[in-house]
DNA sequence: AATTATGTTGCGGT
DNA sequence: AACCGCAACATAAT
């Protein structure tokens, strides 16, 4: 269940690892991660990718050899990469829920996807447990028309705060609706929500058009900085899972109130509650966040 | 057995 | 024409 950071640390072991490669087999195990087009991916045979970029949660690949050939991939909730060379060493990355039966260092296993394998005789496996991700080929035409669904990542330089602040003025929804929609801001989910709008004092369940352009302007800062730490932590890690080279994602030793429920808040010592905002499980302050 | 899960989309209603 | 809230997608753990 990767958000923006967890998405960009897979999108940077991608990068050093599959970069320049050939692919010389797309393998299909499962129709649905392809939208239904068993067929397409065999495209990818004989192409050497040329990068791996995000926006928000997306992963964008491209090809040298053809400039209206994209992948679009979507981890949603349990997709995963994992990278394997010869030796079988794990040198890839991705998420799991639970990796005893997600990651259980048998490839391809059950939730085992779809397969590329390289010239160089290394192995990418995707595995989606609840197959709500995907991995489809595109056209440019409709990756741009991809790209343009998002709104901006706060982490930009170019992030413009008054047009943020008029969007959120627009919107009745409560502040955890607004900011967990894509359209609006690219790259959060429940997780760094949760710990944003408690770094700003703001409460889920305030109305996006009653925040002040002051807060405002230090949600987008909020954000911004909890996604730079998140990445420069490998991401945040539930259960057992493990990344780059085998290695934990750490930012859920940062994690202030996600799962906090019950717990002293470290500021005002009130105790974290969860509750539901946006149909998603809430973790918040009832005293400092107003 | 029922509820929950770090995400998006499509639907009917306003 | 937006915008809103919620069910749906599919699987496993508690």
């Amino acid at each position: 269940m990767p958000e923006l950071p967890e998405v960009e640390v897979v999108r940077m072991q991608l990068a050093a690892h599959v970069s320049g490669k050939r692919v010389t087999s797309v393998e299909v195990l499962h129709d649905k991660t392809v939208a239904y087009d068993r067929t397409a991916p065999a495209r990818l045979e004989g192409k050497t990718i040329r990068s791996i970029e995000r926006v928000g949660k997306l992963l964008i690949i491209s090809f040298t050899e053809d400039d209206d050939l994209f992948v679009l991939v979507h981890l949603k909730m349990t997709g995963q990469f994992f990278y394997v060379s010869k030796d079988e060493t794990v040198v890839g990355g991705g998420h799991s829920l639970d990796d005893k039966t997600l990651f259980d260092g048998v490839w391809p296993h059950k939730h085992t996807r779809l397969i590329v394998r390289f010239s160089d005789d290394t192995v990418l496996y995707f595995n989606d447990m609840r197959l709500f991700g995907y991995f489809v080929l595109s056209t440019r035409k409709k990756m741009e028309q991809a790209r343009q669904r998002f709104g901006p990542e706060p982490q930009r330089d170019d992030f413009d705060d008054a047009a943020f602040f008029e969007k959120l003025h627009r919107r009745k929804t409560t502040i955890k609706a607004a900011l967990l929609d894509q359209t609006l801001l690219a790259g959060l989910g429940n997780i760094y929500v949760d710990e944003t709008l408690w770094r700003v004092k703001v409460a889920p369940d305030r109305r996006a058009n009653t925040l002040t352009k002051a807060e405002v302007r230090a949600v987008r800062k909020a954000a911004s900085e909890v996604l730079t730490k998140a990445i420069a932590a490998g991401g945040t890690t539930f259960q057992s899972f493990k990344d780059v080279e085998n290695q934990a994602g750490t930012y859920r030793e940062e994690l202030v109130v996600f799962g906090k429920q019950g717990t002293p808040c470290p500021r005002c010592q009130t105790l974290i509650e969860k509750t539901r905002v946006a149909g998603r499980g809430t973790h918040w302050c009832p005293s400092c966040q107003q």
